[in-house]
DNA sequence: TTGCCAACTGACCGAATGGACGGTTAATAC
DNA sequence: GTATTAACCGTCCATTCGGTCAGTTGGCAA
């Protein structure tokens, strides 16, 4: 269905090629010139779409930690053991992460100086103590290893899944790299008899 | 030993303060006048002790990979298997990590804008390919398990040790934190009959 | 062909930033 | 006391940044 009025970006394409930017100059070294550049438009054109520079990165962390979410409402809804409810939230935040990467990437660099970002610092840790919960639950029913503290196993099992947006790149993929993270962080890497 | 000269701050505490402060605003958000107001100082007193703001951001980056090439070369001569030396390798980084945490958190959030970052890029693929090589010899001398690419494993395996600048902080720490992650790196979050 | 509407332009602004520079102050060494 | 050394201050500057505003362009619908 062709839009009215004249032709050109939308909010949408500009706040991918925004985060794609944000992304591999990092926010505070992209300017609204840089992301006009990118865009092939003068930067005041930016402004017709979006109110200012921050309302990317919130439209964008909060894309991302929508996903989270979704995903912790599926897992949340698996029957059985809350080992099988952690392995499910794993292989879904592997699979948002993957297939959302640019959003994702971003929203794990964020670190809090503005109000947009302690907000969506705010989120995150919500989603750290869902994970934080299951993880105690799994250890409770005897599922995982009861000699590590459950709170430093879910930082380190989400330390493992999230280290991903440093280096996965869905385009040059043909490993499952969801099955690799489950393995490595349920079994380990090490080969047992 | 008295120091000659006016006493007040060196390049050593001009440092820590600003590694202290990019660590907590980010690189680019933080401002020689913010820097400046950190030490008690004025912006101009800063350029006595230093040449400049990246030059900061390089000594800080330099002293974290100098450590880490220290524990590799260390890692190197034990004698053993290569998985030994793997171990040794990891619980060595997280050592480090923990003791030398804002600098390595500094190196780490790196992305590779200007020379200095890509320098210091450089340098840390170097050390991740020194990881991936004895990744893939323990591999080979089967003591990691064979159903994930070597570099997978290499990169999770580090993601996960790296993964502590996100939320660890000795001072609240009673657990022995190197432990904890080669148990889960090498053994897994699951518990096993 | 007229009206509407979204997309866009170009000129501009106040504030902040990294840095330059010449001069000053407080300690130690002789 | 005098030289030396290291730390520090106040002022200024060129540049960059996010953002504003009044007006223009191009495509669609009636």
């Amino acid at each position: 269905m062709a839009r009215r009025g004249r032709p050109g970006h939308d909010l949408e394409s500009v706040l991918r090629c925004a985060v794609a930017l944000f992304n591999e100059r990092g926010y505070d070294r992209t300017s609204m010139e840089d992301l006009a550049r990118g865009l092939g438009i003068t930067k005041s054109a930016i402004y017709h779409h979006v109110p200012g520079k921050e309302e990317l990165l919130r439209l964008a962390v909060n894309r991302a930690l929508d996903g989270l979410f979704a995903v912790a409402d599926e897992a949340a809804s698996v029957e059985g053991r809350a080992v099988e409810r952690l392995e499910y939230l794993v292989r879904g935040s592997v699979g948002l992460l993957v297939e959302q990467l640019p959003f994702v990437t971003l929203l794990l660099r964020v670190r809090g100086n503005t109000r947009v970002e302690r907000a969506a610092l705010a989120r995150r840790r919500e989603f750290d103590r869902i994970v934080a919960e299951l993880v105690a639950e799994a250890e409770r029913e005897g599922d995982l290893r009861p000699d590590v503290d459950p709170a430093v196993t879910a930082r380190l099992l989400f330390g493992l899944v999230n280290s991903l947006i440093e280096w996965y790149r869905p385009a040059r993929a043909r490993t499952d790299i969801s099955e690799a993270v489950a393995r490595i962080a349920f079994e380990g890497i090490r080969l047992r008899a």
